[in-house]
RNA sequence: GCCCCCAUAGCUCAGGGGAUAGAGCGUCUGCCUCCGGAGCAGAAGGCCGAAGGUUCGAAUCCUUCUGGGGGCACCA
């Protein structure tokens, strides 16, 4: 007995009350007053209050001009019958409590013993085409504080999205082509001359590392033409720098299906000679929605609700970041991903509205194939950190400080749009502090428990769910049950951080258990099917524990 | 000026219209001869920024205001 059964149940019994109530009224109206999917339990906040709460009772009593009570009563009366359910109860203004049968609860231990890697995912999103790019940070330098959140944040809903099924490729767009490229190779080849940083170029002590790795690499690079050394310096250097990048997010189990390279937008067709950016302008032209002004060419934006007009040829002739925007939207699409979701930072939000309109000049539906989340930045210290100012705090160096499961479940256990502060200095001395010691603790304690059965000779042997009756044992298995429903909503509404609050959950409710619970026998106690059946339950909790760390890429140590 | 985000315990933060608003850290009191005390039990600590509104019911939805953060380009 799940909700979903129980729901299903619930309905059946609450539309048949709907029609006798309606019958004695003499109506002769015959509308649903309630949808399948408007059946919802609740795991009551307050365990007094049963295993799960509906509160259709009060939802109905209006329009049916009934008291909710005795509504509520009514359907309670029925649904108490039903098999698995040992009590349905009336309380507060009109909520039906109910309370399983310790066996119908208990009984999804096995099951997610039995399922193992598979539990908790389903198929809310199944036929979904997704492409989800995050991160995509300028191969111009290492990555900081910022591109960190955004790189837990991403893979953490990439994996929820695809344990619910959709289709999905995560996608890192690297921006290799335009001026910040040239000002990254001016940077380094004027370091690797030893002259200082050009003005407005990219200070700080990783460009003369940078500079000292080319050189190495081109030992004359030196004596080559100007023109020459520029670009052999700034194609090096991006090669170095993007092979680090990829390194780093490799070390923080960040993997992403797609590596873009913006150039590759810009090369010439060898057939056509036309390029991916100048057939997408040709695109969003045949749409009607561009137009030549100043020498320049625009795409009327404020059309879908941006505040102003964008340029998306200089009238230099130069294709503005826009064009190779609007290129790899329309090539994402052409990939056959329907739904296009980009996970940009606070201080990316003015794209938002070109970005949709992108999608509304390409002849989709801004609401439904294009999907922007902003995240808030982190800051540290309330210093914000730009790889311009050079106080660059890089992904790698936090990874030293804290290791990578505490920042990624630091970084993951919060939603996108909420302001995190982190404190290095509290970061570094206490690491112990962080709650993913809780979470890996409960973990290692259900690993240390099944040693320690399998020494005093307690295996799964035997499976008596109706035996898990403690008061612990059903909070933790209704506990257990949500899982797949909270990685669905987290896909749903691409909040991985649900993920983290829900295993602090189970592991607070494991550790209840296991201070009152005994999976191996006291003393000279005998080993009972009481003991195997927890010994169930105990592998239940920590294959729970183990698949919603996976979600967010953090391991689930054995031992600690 | 216009746009986006935020405001909940001392601190860092959860809380999809439900019952007595939660966790971690910090403070205080208990609990290890037996499955890991990185744990458990309990205490203290809150006009959920303010005021209106919608609703049987609002921390949650709407409006206004206050206070913080971020953003406005023929830059990338």
């Amino acid at each position: 007995m799940n909700p979903d059964q129980l729901a299903d149940q619930l309905y059946a019994i609450v539309t048949g009350v709907v029609d006798r109530r309606r019958a004695a009224n003499g109506t002769t109206e015959s509308q649903p007053l309630i949808a399948r999917d408007d059946i919802r339990l609740d795991r009551p906040r307050n365990r007094d209050h049963g295993d799960w709460a509906s509160n259709v009772a009060m939802r109905l009593a209006k329009p049916l001009g009934a008291n909710p009570r005795e509504l509520a009563e009514e359907i309670a009366l029925e649904a108490a019958r039903l098999d698995g359910v040992a009590a349905a109860e009336v309380a507060g203004p009109g909520f039906i409590n109910f309370r399983l049968d310790a066996a119908a609860a208990g009984a999804l231990a096995k099951t997610i013993v039995d399922a193992g890697e598979t539990y908790g995912q389903n198929v809310t999103l199944a036929g979904a085409t997704i492409n989800l790019e995050f991160v995509s940070a300028n191969p111009t330098g290492p990555l900081h504080i910022g591109h960190t959140r955004w790189a837990a944040l991403g893979d953490s809903i990439a994996r929820v999205l695809k344990a619910s099924g959709a289709s999905l490729a995560s996608e890192y767009y690297i921006n290799d082509a335009g001026s910040q490229m040239e000002l990254f190779g001016t940077s380094v080849l004027a370091a690797a001359k030893g002259e200082p940083t050009p003005e407005g170029g990219y200070p700080g002590q990783y460009i003369a590392d940078l500079a000292t790795a080319v050189l190495e690499r081109v030992p004359g690079l030196l004596s080559l033409p100007d023109d020459e050394a520029l670009s052999v310096a700034g194609e090096q250097a991006y090669e170095l720098q993007l092979a680090e990048i990829r390194q780093a997010l490799k070390d923080f189990n960040v993997e992403f299906d797609v590596w873009f390279s913006e150039r590759s937008l810009h090369k010439p067709d060898p057939q056509t000679g036309e390029s991916l950016v100048d057939a997408a302008v040709g695109r969003l032209r045949a749409q009607g929605h561009v137009f030549d002004e100043d020498g320049a060419v625009w795409v009327r934006t404020t059309d879908f609700g941006d505040d102003k007009d964008r340029v998306i040829r200089r009238s230099n002739g130069v294709y503005t970041y826009f064009a190779s925007d609007a290129a790899y939207y329309l090539n994402k699409t052409d990939r056959g991903f329907q739904h296009k979701i980009y996970l940009l930072g606070a201080d990316h939000h003015g794209y938002v509205h070109r970005l949709r309109a992108l999608a509304g000049a390409a002849g989709d539906d801004p609401d439904r194939d294009i999907e922007v989340l902003i995240g808030q930045l982190v800051s540290i210290n309330g210093a914000k950190l730009s790889k311009r100012a050079g106080n660059i705090i890089e992904l790698t160096d936090l990874q030293t400080w804290l290791g990578t499961d505490a920042l990624r479940y630091s970084l993951g256990r919060s939603p996108a749009d909420s302001p995190l502060t982190l404190d290095p200095e509290l970061l570094r001395s206490h690491s112990n502090d962080n709650p993913v010691y809780y979470v890996q603790y409960a973990h290692a304690r259900t690993r240390s428990v099944a040693r320690n059965a399998e020494t005093a000779g307690v295996t799964r042997s035997a499976f008596a769910p109706e035996l898990l009756t403690h008061e612990s044992e059903s909070a933790l298995l209704g506990a257990l049950q949500e899982f797949p429903r909270i990685v669905a909503l987290a896909a749903e509404l691409r909040e991985p951080h649900r993920i983290a609050r829900y295993i602090e959950e189970v592991a607070g409710l494991y550790h209840k258990w296991y201070d009152t619970c005994r999976v191996i026998p006291l003393g000279d106690e005998p080993i009972s099917d009481l003991h195997r059946t927890r010994l169930w339950l105990n592998d239940a909790t920590g294959q729970v524990i183990r698949n919603g760390l996976a979600l967010l890429g953090v391991s689930a140590p054995d031992r600690m």
